[in-house]
DNA sequence: AGCTTAAGCCAACAGCTGTTGACACGTCGA
DNA sequence: TCGACGTGTCAACAGCTGTTGGCTTAAGCT
């Protein structure tokens, strides 16, 4: 009982959806018009607005994202900087929707404060499990998130040449020391106990 | 002889490319309309096209920018890295060009192609006076790319509030190491003559 | 069957966009 | 003084935008 009738309309509504994502994750916000999204819906327009009410939370529905990070237990701590560098290619590869955000956020707010919250509450979390000084947390989620969102900018929007042409293994290669030390490395600014030149 | 007669209409140019430039910077190649430009330029919106042609016109002239890195000679090989993460923060905050080029790249293939030509054509050639094999310079150069325009855009596009936080030397000391290694270190997807054990 | 209601399309709105052409003011040189 | 020209304003265009209301069809229930 209690049993949700499953409409014709859930199907149109997802693939509205759907079509928003990737009409967002390659266009942007203002250039993903309702009446593309509605074309690659092969929709009308008006439905566009009748099932989300609005562009804006239409891109609220099409640009919700779970990182689904692991857990803190299932990965090496010694690799942890290589590992969630696969993982960020893995989540980015697979799904439109980070894409999305990346695109959007840079003219509407809505999608930046969307990108932060990524950050601050699926990264750092896992952060504080790995490493021990929690006050520090936040400041290296945010280091990890400008190496990583300035990958996705250069390989996946930008298309800078020689960072397309990298496979996965040399992205990891090359990246993982950085999130590794991000993540485990002292504070470069600490004024050590027993030596204070750089 | 051959003297360009210094017109009235010189400031009127400059002040509408000033205006195009801070929008652009602001709000992105769409959000940034022409009537808008022309309000802060105090001018006419047809003026703007009787300038610069078109939209697009206005926008490549407003987009000129020289990283104006310095000479290879002049800096420290050893402390490369942390110098060139302090040249780009002060090109950052001295000139909103980059921040202009950085928020419409994501929507507009022209501001997208003049990055790429930005780290292939001047920071491309310093990396080839620092490291010795010149096949790897565009990789490299891509590394450093990812790295300073993640900073770029988490820290003045994105406002994530632990990286806006940080300051100068914070930044930095952080970063320095970061692009030092993308500078410096042996391609890590060599395998290594005596052993090939990661 | 017939009635109800959901699902979809069409046409239109008000507002904004880049761009254009016609007209007015002022400042020069002849 | 007159004309030419550089500089600027006004009004309007065609096209696109998000959004709305009314109409038509199809499905589901009794």
């Amino acid at each position: 009982m209690a049993e949700t009738h499953r409409r014709r309309s859930d199907a149109t509504r997802a693939a509205i959806r759907d079509a928003a994502r990737e009409r967002f994750a390659a266009d942007g916000y203002e250039r993903a018009t309702i009446r593309a999204i509605a074309s690659d819906a092969r929709i009308d327009p008006s439905m566009v607005i009748r099932y989300f009410n609005s562009k804006e939370k239409l891109f609220a529905a099409a640009a919700e994202f779970d990182l689904q990070l692991p857990d803190s237990r299932s990965i090496a701590h010694a690799e942890a900087g290589w590992a969630l560098v696969g993982h960020f290619l893995d989540r980015w590869e697979g799904d439109d929707t980070l894409l999305a955000l990346l695109r959007t956020a840079v003219t509407h707010a809505a999608a930046a404060e969307r990108i932060r919250a990524v950050f601050a509450d699926q990264l750092a979390p896992l952060l504080a499990e790995l490493c021990d000084d929690r006050a520090q947390v936040p400041t290296r989620a945010g280091l990890v998130a400008t190496q990583m969102l300035g990958l996705a900018l250069s390989r996946y929007v930008l298309g800078i040449g020689p960072i397309t042409e990298l496979d996965r293994d040399a992205i990891i290669a090359w990246l993982g020391p950085t999130i590794h030390r991000y993540i485990t490395a002292r504070n470069p600014t600490d004024a050590s106990p027993l030596t204070t030149s750089p």
